[in-house]
DNA sequence: AAAAGTAGCTTATTATAATAAGTTATTGGT
DNA sequence: ACCAATAACTTATTATAATAAGCTACTTTT
């Protein structure tokens, strides 16, 4: 039997029926998808609260323990707060698991900025200085692969990142050569690395494990960022998790933060 | 009317019987506090299998859902990592919950390290340099309060935690005057101070917001940390948040990282 | 008018049950 | 001895159901 319900809500006739299909996406992940593109598109905005998880049982035809499983999610990245009795109060800066986002620190404190200084993402632009490569892991990283299934050659590429073209993150991507076909061939400038591996690779990252430093920055560097050497910058290393056990990534991140600083939850 | 029920509940026997309790701890997190000081104490040591979760229902009397919950709070936090199939595996290196932890980070690439290169504890101390005292917001922060409930005046301290008597981190901490009776005469140096917390105030951290940032040691951070002014220093503002909605506070951290470097999960 | 009570919303916790799917070890056949 | 099928584990997903408890707004009482 099919599900047959009239479903006259604003979204369309979705209910993702996916019956039968050998890569079933869980129910409670769907759900998660899509009010999380809700909230990016705006259709639920800082503030407001989410419809209550009754009325999402019936719109979605699930039951209580998937509709709470696809909010926590959303809870933990941080783009909802619940309050007992209360309902789901949708947060602004909906920032990406582990993956800091940018934010402008020219507040003073007497002076509260507006709701939203986020960065429109339009200002964004990801540059590729090095394209993909397979070469042996490098040596400068103070991760090593834990390898329960070891890995010889691995894609190097490195990227650069830039706010109103002024260089912010330099980065180094180490990935092992697995799971992933064509990624030479992929278009890899000005889109979200994560989308890009979840989309065409199933690989979604579920964690991970960080390293941080301040130091100066040395002559490459500094002419990467456009910083004179010997002005401090930071050195953030990653090992990133996917939902595939056996692949872990590494980015090895340099930036500068005299005008934007990291910014992330945890 | 007041509610008249017999409250002969199912869980008669066995432990953790709060029945009648007026601040009952739920099933799972009394599950996670066990299995959690297990771990730390050794009884399941890193690379071990946790028990399944059938023989945990049995053990503890408790349903699937319910120790999924508990294991998927050790999950997060880093204890265990699971696997379809195969069981929950205890994981190193208890990594508190955005608290980051200290790491040597003299490794060179081709000596890999042994299992635990972390620091024991007993080599970090800590020294309160100003004593809790009640003041305005200050100025210093880039976090405002959002106050839900305004508060208008803060605890503040300081700290300088070291290691083999090397300062490595100088934090300044903002706490809302609020359910933290006798604060000040608590005992606060040698003791983690969200322990602290959890403990005497029922407070638990549920997460947060960070913002870093690499800069040059101005005066008096360069005195506290021991560094020339000018060398690179970490800044690390966090907000933390606590299970109590209306009670957040705040952490400002200046670290030196050219011998240690911070390190967290995500 | 102010306070207390209450009804009706909300999320939180927990139990029970069934099925799916990944992993490992055993078994049986060649 | 090797290999494939399979049995017996494991965790993963989802549904249904009952009860607890926090919050809000309305109603009643004082």
């Amino acid at each position: 039997m099919e599900k047959l319900q009239q479903d006259f809500n604003q979204f369309p006739t979705f209910i993702h029926d996916m019956t039968d299909q050998p890569n079933r996406i869980p129910q409670y992940q769907y759900l998660y998808e899509t009010l999380r593109q809700d909230i990016i598109r705006g259709v639920f905005k800082a503030g407001d609260l989410l419809p209550s998880e009754s009325v999402l049982q019936q719109q979605f035809r699930l039951t209580q323990p998937t509709i709470r499983q696809a909010l926590s999610l959303l809870v933990q990245e941080g783009y909802i707060r619940k309050h007992q009795g209360k309902g789901s109060i949708v947060q602004a800066i909906p920032v990406g698991l582990g993956v800091m986002s940018l934010k402008t620190h020219s507040v003073t404190a007497d002076e509260k900025p507006a709701a939203s200084d986020e960065l429109s993402a339009e200002l964004i632009t990801t540059t590729i200085l090095v394209k993909p490569y397979l070469r042996a892991f490098p040596l400068e990283l103070l991760f090593y692969p834990t390898d329960e299934n070891p890995t010889t050659t691995y894609y190097y590429m490195e990227r650069l990142r830039s706010v109103n073209n002024t260089p912010v993150f330099y980065e180094k991507l180490i990935l092992p050569n697995r799971y992933l076909p064509n990624l030479p061939r992929q278009r890899l400038s000005n889109r979200s690395f994560f989308d890009l591996l979840r989309t065409k690779y199933g690989l979604v990252v579920s964690g991970g494990e960080q390293k941080i430093q301040a130091l100066t920055a040395d002559e490459p560097i500094a002419k990467q960022l456009q910083v004179k050497p010997g002005r401090p910058v930071l050195r953030l290393e990653k090992r990133i998790d996917t939902n595939k056990s056996d692949f872990s990534f590494f980015s090895l991140l340099f930036a500068r933060t005299d005008q934007f600083l990291l910014q992330g939850r945890f």
